[in-house]
DNA sequence: CGCTACATGTCGTCC
DNA sequence: GGACGACGTGTAGCG
C-alpha cells in the first residue's frame, strides 16, 4: 500500500498502533533523537518496523544495526503536521528516551496481525557449554586437575572453574573468543585474590588463542594459558566450504 | 505481493538478490545458523529484511535484536525444494557463518530499488565530546588540574586525559555512563603503570556515578572518584516529559 | 530495580 | 587483517 502523508494516514497508523497490529514500512524520513545520547539524521530512504510489543526499528539501506530504534515498552503516536507524517515515540520506562520520526513520503506501507511464533532459538557453543563440558572433563584443563566448584563466588566475581592442582589452588577463567589483555588482567587479578587466603595458588586461562599482551602478561605474572576451543570439543565447524558444498 | 513458495518465486528472489535490490517479506519460517556460534530456531512468523549490501535480517514479533542475521559482505542464494523456499547465506569474509531460512509460507513479499539515503547520522553526549568539555574547563576535574596532553598514549592504552595537580602526574579516565568494577581497575592500572616512570602518580575516574564494589577498589587503591555528569555540563535532559509536550 | 558478566555482540580506529 | 575500546551497547541472571 502507498500511504499519503495526510490526516486520515495518521489515523489509520494510530488505529494500528492501537491494535498491536506490525507495522512494516518503507519511507523518506528524517529523524531526531534524545535520551542517553541525542543525534539527528537528516531526510533519506529508509525502513522502519513496528513490533506489536512497540519495539521501534529504523534501518537505513546498508549495514546490521539499525541507524535508531526505540526498545519496548514505549509509547507511540502518529500525527499529520505541515504535509508531514511525524512518529512520536517514547519509552515508558528507564532509561526514558524519545524519538520523532518526520515523514514526508511513504513508498510502501503494510500492517500484519494474526501472525504467531511460539519457537524460542536454541543456542549453543558459548561460555556456559563450555563450562558445562570441561566441568565434566576437568582434565583437558590439566591432567591433575581437580574440579572442587563452579561459579565460586568471590568478591571480584565469579571464578569460572576452582579447584586444585596436588597442593595448589586453582582458578580458571574461560574464554569462547580469543583472550584479550581484559581477560589476562581478570585471571590475574582472580590469581592475587586467591594467594591472599592460599598458601599456593594458580589461575589458568583458557581460550582458543591469546593476544600478544596478553600472553605477554600472563608470562610475566606466572599464570597458565592453555588452549582449548569449544569448537573442537564436540564439532568441526564448516568455515571453508562453498555456498554450492552447504547441505 | 503474495510470493508462493514454488520454483518461480526462488528465480525471482535470485533475480532480485543479483539485482541488489532492497527484499522486506514476512513468512512463516525456520533457521539454522552456524558460525561463530551454533543455533536453530522452528517454525514461526518472521520479518526478514535482505538490503543491498547483502546485510540480512530475521526478526521475531518482540524484541530488539534479530533472532538470527548475516552480516555483510554474504552471497546469499534462493532455491526452491520440497514445497518449501530456502534461502542459503554464507559470509564471504572472516568470519566464516552460514544460515539456512527454510520458509513454508509468505504472508508478503516486496522488493524496493532507487532508494537513496545520502545523510549520515550526527551523534552527541558522547565520551568524546565529554572530553572536549573537560579538556577545554580541566578545572572542573580538580582546582588544580593542569592538562598536558590528550590520549596520551601508554603500553597499557591510551590515557583519556593526563596532566599534573602540583608535583604529582595525573591520568583521568572517563565514563558517561556509571562506573563499574572495569573502568576502577583501568584506572587502576594506568595509574600502576604511571607510578612505574613516575615518583608521584595519581589516578581520576571520572564518571556520573560509580558502582558500590568499584567504589571500595578505588578507596583501597588511593584513586580518586570525581562525579561528573554529560548532561549537567551544557543541556538538560528531557526524561520525563509526558509523550503530548514534546516539541 | 540495580549490579554483573556475556554476546553469533557490532563498530570505528589505529597499527 | 588483528588488536583494542566504545556503545543510545542489548540481554540474561541474580540479589
Amino acid at each position: 500500500m502507498h500511504l499519503k502523508p495526510c490526516e486520515e494516514s495518521a489515523n489509520k497508523i494510530n488505529q494500528e498502533l492501537k491494535d498491536n497490529k506490525l507495522i512494516i514500512f518503507v519511507a523518506c524520513c528524517s529523524i531526531e533523537y534524545e535520551g542517553r545520547s541525542k543525534s539527528t539524521i537528516g531526510e533519506g530512504d529508509r525502513i522502519i518496523i513496528i513490533k506489536p510489543d512497540t519495539t521501534l526499528l529504523v534501518h537505513t539501506l546498508t549495514g546490521f544495526k539499525p541507524v535508531n530504534w526505540m526498545r519496548n515498552p514505549a509509547e507511540i503516536i502518529a500525527e499529520y503536521k505541515n504535509k508531514k507524517i511525524i512518529l512520536r515515540c517514547g519509552r515508558t520506562k528507564k532509561p526514558y528516551e524519545n524519538m520523532k520520526v518526520t515523514i514526508t513520503n511513504f513508498y510502501d506501507y503494510r500492517t500484519h496481525s494474526s501472525l504467531t511464533d511460539k519457537q524460542e532459538l536454541k543456542l549453543r557453543y558459548r561460555e556456559k557449554d563450555l563450562q558445562d563440558y570441561l566441568a565434566a572433563n576437568p582434565k583437558l584443563i590439566h591432567p591433575k586437575f581437580r574440579l572442587k566448584t563452579r561459579e565460586f563466588p568471590s568478591p571480584l566475581g565469579f571464578f569460572d572453574l576452582y579447584g586444585r592442582i596436588g597442593d595448589s589452588y586453582v582458578v580458571v577463567e574461560l574464554k569462547v573468543e580469543r583472550a584479550g589483555l581484559p581477560a589476562a588482567l581478570q585471571i590475574k587479578r582472580y590469581r592475587d585474590w586467591l594467594s591472599q587466603h592460599m598458601n599456593d595458588a594458580r589461575g589458568i586461562l583458557v581460550a582458543p588463542s591469546i593476544t600478544p599482551n596478553a600472553k605477554i602478561l600472563l608470562k610475566k605474572e606466572d599464570l597458565t594459558f592453555k588452549k582449548i576451543r569449544v569448537s573442537d570439543l564436540e564439532i568441526t565447524r564448516k568455515e571453508d566450504k562453498k555456498i554450492s558444498e552447504w547441505c
